[in-house]
DNA sequence: TCAGTATATTCTTATTATCTAATATATGCA
DNA sequence: TGCATATATTAGATAATAAGAATATACTGA
């Protein structure tokens, strides 16, 4: 197996890599969230959601897209991170 | 999405978030080795190499077996972790 | 323009990760 | 038993991450 892409790979897991941030990314694989939606969920604080989004974003997980007064955040590769997912979540 | 098992998940990510550690899972999804060949194909030193391995075992990536004078590491579910792989490095 | 809502950023602090160097443990063989 | 080899563990320094609190920014509507 040849990894030709590995920073970026590994930006990804780390990206997934924390809780929160998977919890995140399951809500955003059924279907586009504003902030206050995943802060609702997730039952966390509106900043430490907005920091969770950034360091997916920055990883290139997710991006965002203005709604009037909110951005609505989204999978880049909603099929990869489902297949990822489905693929771990899987009971061997 | 519904993620079940969300902390075993995030350990596999975190697992492989790390370049060394993805390098090494990666030498791995060729065929299993024990320490000394994962040291000399990263090209760090063998307590580095050492902790990182223990890393990708106390997530449940990898596990060992002890061949004679040596520990045979090899992944625990080869086809998992080639499949995530390989989603991950095609280019969309 | 001003107030209100939604979101982002900055700062601080605590925790966790990573690396190196040194040392310990376990096995094989003379 | 004693030495060499292979690997693991520990300790210590530094860096990266995570969370909360406070504050800043940007858009909407009156």
């Amino acid at each position: 197996m040849q990894i030709s892409n590995a920073e970026e790979i590994t930006g990804f897991f780390k990206a997934l890599g924390n809780i929160t941030r998977l919890k995140i990314v399951a809500e955003l694989a059924k279907n586009d969230k504003c902030v206050s939606d995943v802060e609702n969920i997730i039952g966390t604080r509106q900043a430490n959601i907005s920091q969770h989004l950034a360091v997916l974003k920055k990883y290139g997980v997710v991006d965002c897209r203005r709604d009037g007064n909110m951005r609505c955040y989204f999978l880049r590769q909603p099929e990869v991170v489902k297949n990822v997912l489905w693929l771990l979540g899987k009971k061997e």
